[in-house]
DNA sequence: ATAATCACAGAAAACGATTAAGTAATAATT
DNA sequence: AATTATTACTTAATCGTTTTCTGTGATTAT
């Protein structure tokens, strides 16, 4: 039971100060009807006997547990190892720290066969962040439809906050800075189906589209995010192509270098013979050589914000104000883009 | 106080069944005082009511709360950006959730200004691993000679258990490919302080030693890990060499790149030229070009064994056997040592 | 001088679970 | 038939907090 772990309790230094627990724990919460010098008697004491809240008895008393939870995917090798999302909920986790919160990762307990929600509901936690993980399961749905405070990142459900990186803008920014340094036929190998993909595909359509410019279907190709080898793949089909593109946008930074390794073992050079892109800006894309011509996604501002919207989702519960936080990434102007207007 | 989100207790199902909540709390933690028909009722009635027990008034009674504190590095962009720790969590998160445990990340709360060990009371864990933090750290000795229980990574404190990747072999099996690549000069960019560098070091100058091949102080020099600029500063250094080395060991894959980098500017080719190898076998590592010849360390042993030996050391308090776990890695032979001996 | 107000603190219930101890009723033993 | 054992449950205390209500002496207002 106890398990040999020492540990004060308000009842403790009641005693020691010789006043009841409802003063202690009055004094400790800084509640109004307890005297300054009582105040500081006890908080004294609580700091010299080592006292720390239990929280799961605050917990069991305040229904507040101050714990977020993260629901990460967990099956592949995606999730944590995926430097971009790695990232995100590295500062997820500083913003909820700042403001008192600690995170627990929420996940489909095979052995207690709880779902995402109910593994929610038994642990208490304040709310939930969803990110990387497959949006139509039905387990993401019904904690979506459920009652704790969510917010998502990177996918919209239209009753709940979303914090999305501006996919559709920064294709535009890269594919008009690439069109800038003269690029005319632009090939793009996309991700996986998500509404992330769907937003750069249709941003990299209508944004040539604006330019004059129109994309022959060979030029657009399906494939799968961080997967170097199925990138390797497409990269070969378009070099092979009788109007082979000056510029190819791979779906994400790492996936890039499948991309490279097949445009060199073509025997072309990165940028002179042909041009390259990435997106999302991982640390990986600026010390390849060359350095990558990439989209970088605001990490910071990612994490940041949904812990923020989250928080405020929790404290605030009556406004409950569904928000759209659309964050702006920035186009990192590498070397693997030539300058075709030079000369 | 009631937050709007419905749960139903013990009570609820005890008023439905007609019977105390005693006998539900026996009946669905299957105790033998309970008659089999009653139990069946009562559990299939938690069932259709949706219950799911609240973990914080399970903790307050039990002193258990099924929860592993993680302490990983937060400060710079290490931690979960390193993808040989961001495996090793992964996989400690696993085994630790196929066992009904948690995991809860501990930090130096700046707002509250507690102690990993004082947060980890706080938070009522049961049990804590550390790895890829400072281990000199105030903080992290308190939590070592602290009364919960512990599980190190990757650093041996003799109080505790610790698991622990065979860096001594390790090195030992990459150079002694190396050398039976036909290598004689072997230099070495090793990374930041730590037992886990000076395993490295120690087992590269003993191997070395035992195949009767002398270092000279120009081929090992003191990188930082992950850090391709200062690997790529040291590299040129050695290229720079009279008598330059046939193959370089780089501190890990990621490093690597730095290298390489370098290698390449100073107008050398992998491996025809000079050979390279690295350490970890991260993803990465595999999909450059050449693929790296490097030293996969076992992600999924050390995450595994971490959480096996954390949570015996929870069961098992009387026990609590202090156990250094040895993990095994393998050489990856990739295409970035050049075989000598062949003409 | 009496009533009203205020400042401060205590008593006690409650949160949801677990569990030791107690109690009937029935079955087994002598 | 009387005693003991077994089965199946209930009672009530408890974990550490928070919070509402109550109480008391002192100060202020009337």
């Amino acid at each position: 039971m106890n398990r040999g772990i020492i540990v004060v309790s308000i009842k403790d230094i009641s005693v020691r100060c010789g006043v009841s627990v409802a003063t202690v724990s009055k004094a400790l919460n800084d509640h109004s009807d307890i005297a300054q010098i009582t105040k500081e008697n006890i908080r004294r004491t609580a700091r010299e006997m080592g006292y720390f809240p239990n929280s799961s008895a605050r917990a069991l008393k305040t229904n507040r547990t101050y714990n977020l939870g993260v629901l990460f995917v967990d099956e592949a090798q995606s999730g944590l190892t995926h430097e971009y999302f790695a990232r995100v909920l590295e500062n997820f986790k500083v913003e909820a720290e700042r403001n008192g919160y600690d995170i627990t990762f929420i996940s489909k307990n095979t052995r207690s066969k709880m779902s995402y929600y109910e593994h929610s509901k038994y642990r208490g936690v304040d709310g939930v962040v969803i990110a990387c993980i497959d949006f139509n399961n039905p387990d993401v749905i019904e904690l979506i439809h459920g009652e704790l405070p969510v917010v998502t990142i990177d996918h919209v459900f239209d009753n709940r906050t979303a914090i999305i990186s501006d996919n559709v803008k920064g294709m535009r920014d890269l594919i008009t800075y690439i069109y800038e340094m003269g690029h005319r036929r632009i090939a793009f190998i996309y991700g996986d189906e998500s509404s992330v993909t769907q937003n750069r595909v249709g941003s990299y359509y209508k944004t040539l589209g604006e330019l004059g410019i129109s994309v022959p279907d060979t030029y657009v190709k399906k494939g799968i995010y961080h997967d170097t080898e199925t990138t390797a793949r497409l990269t070969r089909e378009l070099l092979n192509l009788d109007d082979r593109p000056t510029c190819i946008i791979f779906p994400d930074d790492f996936s890039c270098i499948g991309g490279m390794n097949a445009i060199k073992e073509y025997g072309l050079r990165i940028p002179d013979d042909i041009s390259i892109a990435g997106y999302d800006g991982i640390l990986l894309s600026q010390v390849l050589e060359p350095k990558l011509t990439t989209l970088q996604q605001d990490t910071v501002a990612l994490g940041r914000s949904a812990a923020e919207k989250l928080i405020a989702l929790i404290e605030n519960p009556k406004a409950n104000v569904i928000e759209r936080v659309v964050v702006e990434g920035k186009v990192l102007k590498g070397n693997s883009v030539k300058n075709l207007n030079i000369k």
